[in-house]
DNA sequence: GGTCATGTGGGGAGAAGTGGGGGAAAGTGT
DNA sequence: ACACTTTCCCCCACTTCTCCCCACATGACC
């Protein structure tokens, strides 16, 4: 999943999926906190992967996983494209009006325009491009 | 991938690929930022072996990549052998009007013709070319 | 000079994206 | 149990933009 979208959420909490990221997260898929600022998309089929990881898991480590269980949620896509984001969800990642929705490999994520935009701009920096290309030797 | 091609965006940010390069990065490809201000093309084959090693991360490293797949686009031709590069990548590269199509061995750059003159012309020199294959054993 | 492949530009149909109305379902209080 | 509010979901109307198509210019090759 690749690319940056700008939408907003209406008064009733809905969220526009871009079409190019439909297709990749298909009609049903789980969205839950992420260990930054924002939530994350995952396909059905990425999240069964994720839960098959957690379940090799022994009992006491799995417990901590409990949030990222608890505050998930399995959106479905309406006619229009959209979902219903639960209003938790988007307390916890400051969402209100415009969202950004990012593709990023295997997921996707839902990040407040304004917050997104300050941390692009200190990640996206040549430097840190050329970092990140050094070590994938791309 | 080799050879230098002349080229302008259209009124509706179209780019135009050249035959030769259009067969080497297949009928649809992977446009991202570069670590020089400039954007590069990837064909589908070596973004799959970038996102395979990414993949094979752990997450908490695997975000260091955002920037690269949040600006990243799959771009297919169409029927004249154009691309639509979306605006956001255009903007970060400062491509208007004349671009310059390169070919880099394994991927393509497009460049803002004027800027890539510039660079060129410090680039090429004599002096430039024989530190290069010095290095190289050449 | 003619013909084919390559490159350039623009019009228009249809998909993508946006917003809001209204009714069903669920939750709340008397 | 019943009215009332809130949430959710389906539907429709509208705007914007992407993509498909055609028409033409240019240059290479025969």
């Amino acid at each position: 999943m690749t690319g940056e979208y700008q939408h907003s959420l209406d008064a009733k909490g809905r969220l526009f999926i871009p079409a190019r990221l439909r297709d990749e997260l298909g009609p049903a898929f789980y969205v839950t906190l992420s260990m930054d600022h924002c939530l994350c998309a995952y396909s059905a089929e990425q999240w069964q992967i994720f839960s098959d990881k957690v379940n090799a898991m022994p009992y006491v480590r799995q417990r901590a996983m409990r949030p990222l269980y608890a505050f998930a949620c399995k959106c479905e896509l309406d006619a229009q494209g959209r979902i219903l984001l639960p209003q938790n969800l988007r307390e916890r990642a400051g969402l209100v009006k415009n969202v950004t929705v990012l593709g990023s490999n295997n997921h996707a994520e839902f990040w407040d325009s304004d917050e997104w935009a300050a941390l692009r701009d200190s990640e996206a920096s040549p430097e840190n491009i050329a970092a990140v290309m050094q070590e994938f030797d791309f």
